[in-house]
DNA sequence: TTCCCCATGAGACTCATTCTCAACTTGGAG
DNA sequence: CTCCAAGTTGAGAATGAGTCTCATGGGGAA
């Protein structure tokens, strides 16, 4: 459960000893603000449309820090490029990728989680995190 | 369903209008002969150094066939290296990866394989195929 | 056996991501 | 408020898995 208050990431930048800086926040906002799934290039070319100065290290640098703390979630669709979003709240989802139109559209299964970590602990071990990605085609 | 006689690769050849050559059945063999989920430099390096001559690009070329006739199931660990396992008869299954030792343990569930489908149904598409990986640790 | 093509190898290349390190900021100490 | 140690940043080099190029080599149909 991640609260969305604007002094969310002044807590975890200080929780981990980092310093506030201009570039971490225009990161957090831009990722934020967009509800897409988005790549590194695409975030880091959007702040320099916007005229914010930030270096792609800055950019990869900002979101692993991000990821870390839960406020974005990295999600690997595949094709070599990850992919990031804001985790609003609690929204814990998956993702179906569309084969066709390469659409990602957002699931979420309660019957799921409960049977991923049945079959863990079948195994003796607990889920720690999963990966889970549908791709699918549209029914005719 | 894949049958598991010698002759497999030679009708995946056929089929598909390529030469059967001695590196892309040293390839097969390399990767038919053990059960783990190896990446594409140790199946290169093990062929080396069994005195096989034989080029990372070949690799690389070889296994993409066999990927696309289904003699061998490529999957994405999320550490940057792809992973190829025989796809010994019609064994599907998914991947659990411990998150302290690396182990990587196989499991499959007909409820799982079923729940993802209906999942996908309500959403008005149908399972391609899907990537599902636990990353889990040990109950103490 | 010949000969047309496909297949191969070596290494260049791609591209996402990480690393390097000099220059720049932040923010606590004084 | 000023100083300055230590954390941050940017530019570009480096990394590394995987792909591509193209000259050379080798299947296999006739």
């Amino acid at each position: 459960m991640v609260a969305q208050t604007p002094e969310i990431l002044t807590e975890i930048l200080h929780k981990e000893g980092l310093r506030y800086t201009a570039q971490r926040e225009a990161v957090w906002d831009e990722i934020r603000q967009s509800q897409e799934h988005r790549d590194a290039e695409d975030i880091y070319l959007s702040l320099r449309t916007k005229g914010i100065r930030v270096s792609r290290a800055t950019v990869y640098r900002t979101i692993d820090i991000l990821v870390k703390n839960k406020l974005v979630r990295k999600m690997d669709v595949g094709d070599g490029r990850n992919r990031y979003e804001p985790r609003l709240d609690d929204n814990h989802h998956d993702h179906m990728i569309c084969t066709e139109t390469g659409d990602i559209i957002e699931f979420f299964d309660e019957e799921l989680e409960l049977l991923q970590e049945k079959i863990a602990r079948k195994h003796g071990y607990t889920v720690v995190r999963h990966v889970h990605q549908l791709f699918v085609k549209p029914i005719k």
